[in-house]
RNA sequence: GUGAGUGUAGCUCAGUUGGUUAGAGCACCAGGUUGUGGCCCUGGUGGCCGUGGGUUCGAGUCCCAUCACUCACCCCA
């Protein structure tokens, strides 16, 4: 029986992990920049929470979680996504109360079990942002802002931005129902799906990807021209302030967010570099959400970034990040002594914090020096009976060739001080 | 859940109308240097050809089933 890894799962091996790394380093620093905390909550929370956050409607959490019950019989999830953790947290330990403006991101794996394909895991992980506790439209702003400066530190430039605003509780029902009313005509030429959101969710049709129904919607009345006036109000701001921040994008009326608790304004990150999961990154407002979790009500804005898409993009546009840890020491003993004599000075070496690898296999000379060459260690540490004896070692610079002997007592220093210059 | 494609060495892949002990490159190991890496030369280790069944004198090759992976639909990051 050999085990294989859970469908839809991924091993990051230590070939890519630099690559991992380098990447989080950078997303760290662009949310730093933008003084937000990082947060991290628990991988499981209560089914419930899930249920209400997202929506019961929603195919995420009607098939796609990862529900169990624990040994209290009580229902949990895996995390299909972060929003409604991270809002749980902020109602839980009062954030509202410590700050008028909790901003939030977070870099961690989440869990949908739908059919894996490229740029779709079972488990994945998301990095994104919440500004909780500001109703302006300039934190509508700073949040794609923030998205885009995370896509541009990483050199990408093929991407495009599409807004859209899905209003409130205000306007929201009179828009769906001037669609109805402009699609009821249409309906038997809708495709079935279609048919069904009719009802339940019409906002829905304008994404379709049918070219019948997209024919159909084209002409469609859109939300932007049927917003109430607070909403209206918002949008233009909003809009006002991309400007000023030079910010360009489109403006998308089929963009519709898939997740129940967004209001208002909604904006999605493309990329034409992925396969047929195109986007990079979703996000927007949703005043609603802290609410309807239990909390005081408190606007907020976020965004939720795939990270394994960001990786496929960066590896076409060849991103290369610097990281690379070679050691600094090889040490190569030969003989059970030289073994005991190696074992005490990598661990003075790596006290000094120098980083020191040596050999683990009893090898030949030969053997460990192209160990040493392979990890591309700066030195070579060489230390037989003869220099036992002698009480010296050998250093080699595996660059350079050259070889030194250095007596026992002056090498951690002789190391620690070569390995700067 | 649905559809299509692909499963041969650690990796990338050849393998003729079915025909002897299944190959290459890379990687790994050893020798060429009795204690010296990279480059080069020589050699070597490593395969239940995804799994099970069937057809056949004979199956990596044909048929059926099954599993896995990939891509796509749906949906979403």
């Amino acid at each position: 029986m050999r085990f294989q890894r859970i469908k839809g799962t991924r091993d990051i091996l230590p070939e890519e992990i630099g690559k991992w790394q380098a990447a989080e380093a950078l997303i760290h620093q662009i949310m730093t920049r933008f003084a937000f905390s990082e947060i991290r909550t628990p991988i499981f929370e209560e089914t419930e929470l899930f249920a209400r956050g997202i929506g019961q409607l929603t195919d995420i959490v009607s098939k796609e979680m990862y529900t169990f019950v624990d040994r209290g019989e009580k229902s949990l999830t895996l995390r299909p996504e972060l929003t409604a953790g991270v809002v749980r947290a902020f109602i839980e330990n009062n954030l509202g109360k410590k700050l008028p403006v909790n901003k939030l991101y977070y870099i961690s794996p989440v869990f949908r079990q739908e059919n894996p394909q490229a740029g779709r895991l079972r488990q994945f992980h998301q990095f994104g942002a919440e500004i909780i506790g500001s109703p302006e439209p300039a934190a509508d702003v700073e949040a794609i802002a923030l998205s885009i400066a995370i896509y541009r530190a990483f050199n990408l430039e093929r991407f495009l931005v599409k807004l859209n605003s899905v209003g409130d509780t205000v306007c929201r029902e009179p828009y769906k129902q001037k669609l109805r009313e402009f699609l009821r005509p249409r309906l038997r030429r809708l495709c079935q799906s279609c048919q069904q959101r009719f009802e339940k969710n019409p906002l829905r049709i304008l994404d379709c990807k049918e070219e019948s129904c997209r024919a159909e919607t084209l002409e469609a009345p859109q939300f932007i021209d049927h917003l109430c006036d607070a909403c209206a109000r918002h949008f233009g701001r909003v809009r006002e302030l991309l400007a000023a921040a030079g910010i360009t994008y489109e403006l998308d009326f089929r963009l519709v967010r898939g997740l129940d608790y967004y209001t208002r304004t909604a904006y999605e990150i493309i990329s034409d570099q992925l396969g047929a999961q195109d986007a990079l990154c979703g996000g927007g407002r949703y005043d609603l959400l802290v609410e309807e979790l239990g909390g005081a009500p408190t606007p907020a804005v976020g965004f939720a970034a795939g990270m394994e898409r960001l990786m496929m993009v960066l590896d076409q546009i060849a991103w290369q990040p610097a990281i690379h840890n070679p050691p600094v020491v090889f040490l190569a003993p030969l003989g059970p002594a030289a073994i005991a004599w190696a074992v005490q000075t990598a661990q003075q070496l790596r006290q000094q914090g120098l980083a020191v690898e040596m050999d683990l296999l009893n090898r030949g000379l030969k053997a460990q020096l192209r160990e040493a060459n392979r990890q591309q260690a700066k030195f070579t540490v060489i230390v037989g009976d003869n220099e036992l004896r002698a009480q010296h070692a050998i250093v080699r610079d595996l660059q350079s060739s050259q070889q030194t002997e250095v007596a026992f007592n002056d090498l951690i220093s002789y190391l620690q001080q070569s390995s700067t210059s």
